[in-house]
DNA sequence: CGCTTAATTGACACCAGTCAATACCCGTGG
DNA sequence: CCACGGGTATTGACTGGTGTCAATTAAGCG
């Protein structure tokens, strides 16, 4: 983990994470509340038979640590390269009480996290494997780089590896091959690399999804909203580059996610 | 659902309520909080092919319905006989507001809840469904009917129905009558009747249960904790019949939970 | 005693996990 | 430029657990 320092219009000290890093665990006492500027994390747990799951995504604009202490084998790593902000519990504490906004957008982006983890309980207990993967895929595209194209068509850069998709979905790296492959039979996405998708029919991959009408506790778009938090935080603005970078990757054919 | 009136030293109104009664549901927007007092409310949500699934238990000395409007096809239901208190949410923010110990214990009391929801998502994807049934039952000794018995042993009194248990731990009333059958085969417990399981050896289903040291995010005891929560509600020194009712219950050979 | 509902038991099919082998990508170093 | 190696993804063969459907038993109730 690298120290990137304290930046201009950031609370907290910054830094930057690799994949797989860890940076809450379940052994030491956490005195920080994390805020993920971008990337995603992972809340995570090995279970007996040391096979791990991914118990929830944290995404770009939330917070993890304030909650509790976290019990048994959990733990919180990235999941891919991330920028975070570290806050003492107690500042964090401190500006809540103060900041009736940033106590409001705290509690909806609670709720978020809430609302997924409902939404992955019920998929994983009521979906099949090629359904719970479709809804996320569908749902991915509102929280990881997505460009439409002018065919009518978009790219998803999937930023999760296939073991972390695996795990989180309650299957195995085979499984999700097979699933994948199988919707590019049937032409509703087609596999540009193992890290991009291009999805060419969003209506069926939402069906079979079982994705309804709502928003499932994702957010609605790929940016961060305009929140107290995202404000204080020195976020607003800061997100331009994602796109492009992504149109970058798919035009060259080349690999933008960890592989 | 049958309005008891208002309560001495019971906040809101109080209610008794029928099994699977509907206390909160998607289409209506809903302006209550609700306490229970006693009995079990069951989170679900009927999945696209009809099949219901149960998504969390709310237990005695917890709330529901001050977080957000439910999503989908989401509704709150009383899994057996329950009483309730009904607080207008407007009012119970204001008493969230000027009480720091309620605000204490009803952020103790959500962790909880979150707990449980973790432990929930945990078991379904990585544990096989005689797993899951088994540490279901060994939790649910800390929160339904207990009683030692002489010779070491212990009755579990089941408050919920085969199909509620089924849906909760997402899998069917038939998987669960084979597992009740075979642990009573193992001579881990002895099914004295439908509703009313003698636990023969706890630590072997524990460790069926994968139960470490902790909580797993269930309460304690049978009983609700002395909680600002349960002072203001009326609730404290209450419980006393129900472990008496259960000894009944057994001596009898009678069910106790509805059948 | 009949009716209804819950619980149990049996037979069967099939999805998905497991294991093993292969293909692919990309870096490095000769 | 090619060979090699490590990691990741893919594909195939196989098996067992678990859901589904149907039949039977048991319990409660009027």
């Amino acid at each position: 983990m690298r120290c990137a320092g304290k930046l201009h219009g950031c609370l907290g000290r910054r830094f930057d994470i690799e994949p797989d890093s860890e940076i809450i665990s379940d052994d030491s006492p956490n005195r920080h509340v994390w805020f993920v500027r971008s990337g995603v994390l992972r809340l995570q747990r090995y279970g007996y038979n040391g096979r791990r799951q991914v118990l929830s995504l944290i995404l770009p604009g939330e917070t993890i640590g304030y909650e509790s202490e976290l019990r048994d084998g959990m733990s919180v790593e990235a999941a891919t390269s991330c920028s975070v902000c570290r806050i003492d519990k107690r500042e964090f504490d401190q500006m809540l009480d103060r900041d009736g906004d940033l106590r409001k957008d705290f509690l909806r982006q609670q709720q978020n996290q809430l609302d997924r983890l409902l939404w992955l309980t019920w998929s994983i207990g009521g979906l099949r494997p090629d359904e719970r993967f479709s809804a996320f895929l569908a749902l991915a595209c509102r929280f990881m780089p997505f460009q439409a194209q002018p065919d009518g068509s978009s790219i998803l850069s999937m930023q999760l590896s296939r073991p972390d998709i695996a795990d989180l979905l309650s299957t195995t790296v085979e499984t999700i091959s097979r699933i994948t492959h199988r919707l590019a039979r049937t032409g509703i996405i087609e596999i540009v690399d193992p890290a991009n998708f291009r999805i060419l029919d969003m209506k069926k991959l939402c069906r079979l999804g079982r994705i309804g009408s709502d928003l499932e506790g994702f957010p609605k778009g790929p940016d961060p909203l305009n929140t107290r938090l995202n404000v204080l935080m020195g976020l607003v603005g800061d997100q331009a580059g994602r796109v492009s970078r992504v149109m970058t990757a798919v035009n060259e054919r080349r690999r933008v996610a960890p592989y």
